[in-house]
Order: structure tokens, then sequence, then C-alpha cells
DNA sequence: AACTATTTATAAGA
DNA sequence: TTCTTATAAATAGTT
């Protein structure tokens, strides 16, 4: 279909190729869609693009509905990192920043002690490392929970797997494969204000 | 597409339906397989008839396969992080490190100028942003992959879900379930050396 | 994102 | 199922 046959193997031009990518991938979607309605079949139908990102349809919305489910979780756990993060930063060390301010202001540094900005220095270092030792717990804990996450998934998927396996009532098409992931984009801030 | 315009909705003359269930099915998975072929993308359909008979196509490999690579993959990427922030200290910044000891060897402190420490002082800081930078960069990614990964099983598990549910020759535990998230043991470095 | 010339997919019939 | 054919849909290239 379209103004010139095209030939099905790798398009090699960028733009072209995502252009396809995008209608097809609805075209296909669409189709699996309708196959479903039609003929009153389950249909699931899982596509990465070459960047990461994941499509899918599925004819139970259960696909759907879990994946949007982890992706709020998900945006959430970010969220809750930030915000800690945040909480962090203007919180505990609120009272150290103004005094900081106010010791530095007008940029009359001359007129504080030597021994004052000492101090002031170990505070503030004392402060940042608490921050950013809290902040490593945070990261750690949120990779656990994914890593956590993972291995009961995994688990999941290979009872049901296995459970399929003792059906097998599959056709003969039944191999079922997905290819590995591919990059990532995402919305992770980039940076977790003020902390290192 | 054919000689008159079908409404999408079950067709409920059996005999059709299941003509057009096969045209269709074909259909798709040769739309699947263009798609993959085409874009470089990552395709995945499962298609089970009102009978249960499974169809399907798949871009990649083995289900069974993907789950033990993302076993492996993991432990690779703590492996990686582990390496890396590694070769992050002991590497680069390793004359750095030999520098500093040099001067302040014997603790002769005095005998080294204030403006060399300056300088020292500077150097190691830019040393350790670089450095965090690139630490904070490792986890974000790590994350990242975490996360894709999560969503990749879930599909998959639903996928797999959903089909046992299709047929429903599932003996009658088919059920299932695992247990929330307990407790996590991992193998996570709890510090990165000299990176915080 | 729209348009349109073509190619494909496919509904109905055999 | 498979083939044929009329027609509906999808879409490649372009704007």
């Amino acid at each position: 279909m379209g103004s010139k046959k095209l030939e099905i193997k790798r398009i090699e031009n960028k733009s072209s190729r995502q252009v396809t990518f995008s209608k097809r991938r609805n075209g296909l979607i669409e189709k699996a869609r309708q196959l479903s309605v039609l003929c009153d079949a389950s249909v699931a139908l899982l596509v990465v693009s070459a960047s990461g990102k994941l499509y899918s349809f599925s004819s139970g919305d259960n696909l759907v509905k879990i994946l949007d489910r982890y992706g709020k979780q998900h945006a959430d756990d970010l969220k809750a990192l930030d915000i800690q993060s945040k909480a962090l930063n203007y919180g505990p060390h609120h009272e150290l920043l103004e005094l900081v301010e106010s010791k530095l202001v007008g940029s009359n540094v001359n007129n504080v002690s030597a021994d004052t900005l000492v101090q002031l220095e170990e505070h503030l270092e004392t402060a940042l490392s608490v921050t950013r030792a809290k902040k490593k717990e945070l990261m750690l804990k949120l990779v656990e929970n994914l890593k956590e996450k993972e291995k009961l998934l995994k688990a999941e998927n290979q009872v049901l797997a296995s459970q399929m396996k003792k059906n097998h009532h599959v056709g003969a098409e039944a191999e079922m494969e997905i290819s590995p992931a591919g990059q990532i984009s995402d919305n992770l801030p980039v940076t977790l204000p003020l902390l290192n």
C-alpha cells in the first residue's frame, strides 16, 4: 500500500522509519482490535520501538490496566523520591542555609572571621554528607524495590509459563518470543535538587 | 476491505466468522512481521481463537530464554555498576590521589604553600563532582533498566495470564498467587567505594 | 498532520 | 481450505 511499493526490509532513513513505525503500529493495533471483536478472539500485542517505548493492545483490558497501574506506581516512586529529596534539602537544613545567607549577604565576607567561616564550612559539609547519605539510601531502596518486583514477576511468569506448557492446547505456532529491551526514554528528573 | 463494508462487531455466522478469523489472523501476523522488519522493532503477537487455539508471532527469541536473559542481564548491571565505579575511583584519579599523598606525607603541611593547597582542593573537587555525576548517571541508568524490565515482565505476565484464562483447560490450581514483596536480601554493595 | 496515488487486505462467492 | 474478484483500507511519498 502506498504510492510506491516498499520492500520489506529495514528502512534506513531514520525519519521515515519513525513515521512508518508510527503509522503501521497504529494500523496493527487497530487490526488486532478488529480481529478480537469480529471473531471473538483473544489478542495480545506488544510492540517495543527501537528506542524502547512500549505499545500494546490486548483484548481483555487487563494488559492496559496493568501497564497503566504500574506506570502510575512507577511515576509515584519517582515523585516520592523527589519529594523526599526536597524535604531533605529545604527541611532540616533550612536554618543552615539561612545562616549561610545571612553571613554572606552583601559579599562583605571580610567582616566574618576566618573561624566562623571554617565552622560554617564544617556545618555545611556535615549537612551535605547527611543529605547525600540519605539520598543514597533512597536510591538504593528504589533499586531494591524494583529488583524485588522484577524477581516476583519473573517467578510469576515462570509459574504461568510452566502452567501453560502443561496445557499443551497450544497451536503449532505456540512458541512465544519477546525481544530484549532496547533503549529507554524516561521522565526521571535529570537532577535531584541540591543532591549530588 | 472486501466487496462489502463490514461492521466491526462480532460476526454471528459461525462459518464466516471462522473464515474471517483465518484470513485476518494471517494478515495480522504478516503485518506484525513487517513492522518488526521495517522499523527494527520488537513485536510479540498472541492470538487465541474462540476454540482455544494459539497462534503467535514474535520478532525475538523464546520467552523462557528472555527470562533467563533478564536474570543474567540484571546481575550484569550490578557488576557493571561496581566495575565502573571502581574504575572511576582508581583509574582516572589515581594520579591525583598520589599527588595528594605525596604533598601531605609526614604531615608537614606547613611546607606547602597555601596556593598549592587551594589548587589541590579545586582539583579534588572537580574530580569528585565528575565522579559523582558519573555515579548518578550510572544509578539512574540502572533504575531505568530495572523499570523497563519491570514493564516488559508485567506485559509478558499479563499475556500469559490471559492466555491461560482462554484455555480453560487449566487444572484446578491454575489460579496463580504469589505473595507480595517481603524482605529483600541482596548483593548491592552498601557503599560504592569513594563515591557519595 | 493532511493529502492522494497506489498497493494491500479482504468479503463474498465459487 | 483455496482461488477469484470487487471493493474497502492502509499507507508511502509528498506537501
